[in-house]
DNA sequence: CAGTGGTCTAGACCACCAT
DNA sequence: TGGTGGTCTAGACCACTGG
């Protein structure tokens, strides 16, 4: 039986629903993966118009707690787990294994990862990669587009652009899975000994494209990380533009404290 | 004149009416700072009711357009500009000039950066401060809590933990302010030599009391940073946890290719 | 088809802010 | 005080999902 509502609190009706639901969420009373009591049921128990129960459901939806599909109802959000992406995933001697870092990170998280390509080609270098790359606004460069799944569930979305010039050098560039190592193994073969990485991260809320792409509900936050693959000789060689679900992942970064 | 609104469009109403909205101050005819037209006016001039209205300036206000405040009216946002934060920001020899380095940061963006003070004083530790300086959960620790400014608006709050036993042997880290170059600067002058930091990343949605605290719109993200800054024998000799408007910051690292 | 959520209206009352 | 946004209702119709 749900707490009785004070009709007269200074609370807003809808809030104090919401609050509830949240509780019997926390309780386990609804279990992750339940479906929420419909609109129609919320409004008969609590005694109020639909539209109050839709602001409750709606300030569970912005809290993460429920996710709701049109036709079907309001569930109750089992999270995946939250990965860690450590700053030395790019490590040579991690490479060493052949994995590329997204699985070899996944999997020890115990997790099932996949990719999925969505585009390997030539593009229109767009200003922030062209600035980075030192190259003409709108140069080409190839683009190489892919999706990353764990266990199922879209999780970041991925594209690294590298110079026309560097790209044509390295076939492999081309093809669905670069092979063992990556594409980092791949440029360092070739001549591209790399010295550094520079990485810039941004929070923001995510943009429709993103909440389809990676079955987000509107509102939610991503991280945006753009890193700079740099060679000892201070050129920039790759620049990888990363979207990710902000509730599943978390990033670690060492810095030296350094002289 | 706005734009009309196609009665029978696929589109929902309200998502029109924010859409016209959202291009007049793009386009800049609702200039930053100024007001939206009061709910009466839209219902008005779009031939809608107030529900609707409501539901396309909620839209606005997630998208981070406006900001509304009862009792007043709606405001076009005029965002502060962004500030990066370098992984770099705790070398040593950026303490040589004596500045701490949010306020270094700062200065160089050509802001008005500010400090208060919120708490000084020994905390029991929370669970995940005391889980990585390696005390019993609860643990008395000293907290430093301090929110900071740019230009007068508030951009970001921090609290530092130390282990009390550290703490206590250095007296300024009590005062206000800690002196040249900061609790790190008397860190290291007190014997603890600090090898690295690591910080953890993370981003949210804002919880209420951050929303009041760094004057955000509700459902605004934040970037949640924790950082520990670890001796060369290896120490955790302070823990500092960092919420801040998503929008404001850009964090910027550089990772070692190393071997 | 019945049941679900999504949009919208017309009208009411309240709480806040300025004057 | 009058104007603003905030909450709420009762009822309508639409759009999607499932059996």
């Amino acid at each position: 039986m749900p707490n009785e509502i004070a009709r007269d609190s200074g609370k807003p009706r809808y809030l104090q629903i919401a609050d509830d639901l949240a509780d019997q969420i926390r309780a386990g009373v609804l279990a992750p993966g339940s479906r929420v009591p419909s609109e129609s049921t919320v409004m008969e128990r609590y005694g109020v118009s639909q539209g109050t129960v839709r602001k409750a459901v709606a300030e569970l939806r912005t809290a993460g707690l429920v996710e709701t599909h049109h036709g079907r109802g309001s569930f109750v959000r089992q999270l995946p787990p939250v990965r860690r992406k450590s700053s030395d995933r790019f490590r040579r001697s991690h490479r060493a294994n052949g994995k590329a870092a997204y699985l070899a990170e996944a999997e020890q998280a115990g997790q099932h990862p996949t990719v999925q390509v969505l585009y390997i080609g030539p593009v229109h270098a767009p200003a922030e990669v062209a600035h980075r790359m030192n190259l003409p606004d709108g140069e080409r460069v190839l683009a190489r587009r892919r999706r990353y799944f764990s266990d199922g569930t879209p999780t970041e979305e991925a594209t690294s652009y590298l110079p026309w010039t560097v790209a044509t050098e390295i076939p492999e560039l081309f093809d669905e899975n670069p092979g063992s190592g990556g594409i980092y193994a791949r440029l360092e073969e070739h001549g591209h000994a790399l010295a550094e990485y520079v990485e810039t991260v941004r929070a923001r809320l995510a943009t429709k494209a993103e909440v389809s792409a990676l079955q987000l509900s509107p509102g939610s936050p991503v991280i945006h990380l753009v890193r700079d693959a740099v060679t000892c000789g201070g050129r920039v060689v790759e620049v990888c533009d990363t979207v990710m679900a902000a509730d599943r992942f978390v990033l670690d970064y060492r810095i030296d404290a350094d002289g």
